[in-house]
DNA sequence: GTCTATAGTCTGATAGAC
DNA sequence: GTCTATCAGACTATAGAC
């Protein structure tokens, strides 16, 4: 016998695994329950239907989304603007190599998206975050003299494009030299170290 | 009273487009039976299962992505290498804008892949062949010295990174300027059109 | 080739006891 | 809080008539 709170947690964790193991639809709340260790109707006693369990993981997630994002920009020099930039990419390759499901369950989430607009909404607010920051990291990049200041936009959202790519092509299994693209996508935005 | 081929082709069609609204478990037989306008029962007399109608659609979808990628490096110069390079993003950003079932349909096909084995060998070969073509591409310019030859590799699946990543981005309805972030990409690896 | 009818299974969800 | 028992509905798939 559990108290609420570590069964509550339970099934919330052991949902996050077995959907982004299965799918949303492959995986039934008979599924969930058996590996909890709790009967089907128990998690009626938590969450008022399937659909209201994935909401509030999505939720959840954004959340964690949201606050690893967030970067601060202020104390970046011309002495380690590059650096700080290359960990970024570095430091979330590594994290999809470690992280398994995070992946898998939020491309489930985006299709689920392209299909019901509540998600779409909620999708979209976190995806202009992501840009807005790179932005700003960007522009900042500009103003200390190592970005250059054409397209600073379109140069931004080229990374964003990049770095969130690598994190599909990873799932897919597809080796590739991921921290070498990331590099020569960084030093693409950057003055002085130029090709040519 | 259709013939044969008429009912074969229009199952195939209907269920293509339905997958693709709605996904592979939300789209039922009798859904795809209802749209063409025939009984369930007469799917199978096509189709021996759901599962071999899905395998059949992805073959298809295979070979016309093959179809479609291959490319003719040889009569590039170097006064057209880079409008030529445009090209390519530029016709598949229009083409993803216009065609609103393909990129849905191979995300569906994408996150199957991840479970189930069959699917992700056929992807990860139409994923090497992808990059392979750029590579190729990308050498030949080197070759006629309008493409640094530093990292070429890495120049060439970061181009393919961003334009595979901007289908899934208009998929989600965000809207960016998709040309002008390809064009910096380009710009950022040939020579001489260079920043700083 | 396409139908009607139906077998058999699984699903999300509820009622009500403890 | 968690259970057993059970619901109605949807699904894939098959049998057999025409």
């Amino acid at each position: 016998m559990r108290n609420k709170e570590a069964t509550y947690g339970l099934i919330v964790e052991t949902a996050y695994k077995l959907f982004a193991e299965n799918g949303f639809d492959k995986t039934s709340l008979a599924m969930i329950a058996k590996e909890v260790g709790i009967s089907k109707p128990a998690i009626y006693y938590y969450f008022d239907s399937k659909e209201k369990l994935i909401d509030f993981l999505f939720e959840e997630i954004c959340k964690e989304i949201i606050k690893q994002y967030t970067l601060t920009v202020d104390d970046l020099t011309v002495n380690n603007f590059e650096q700080f930039l290359l960990n970024i990419g570095f430091q979330m390759i590594e994290e999809q190599e470690r992280d398994v499901y995070f992946n898998k369950i939020f491309n489930e989430y985006i299709l689920l998206a392209t299909r019901k607009e509540k998600y779409m909404n909620q999708l979209n607010k976190i995806q202009r975050g992501y840009f807005e920051n790179f932005s700003r990291l960007m522009n900042h990049g500009v103003k200390i003299g190592v970005v250059n200041g054409e397209n600073v936009e379109s140069k931004s959202n080229m990374l964003v494009m990049v770095i969130d790519n690598i994190g599909n092509f990873i799932l897919t299994g597809l080796e590739l030299d991921y921290k070498g693209i990331w590099e020569e996508a960084v030093k693409s935005v950057l003055k002085g170290v130029r090709n040519g």
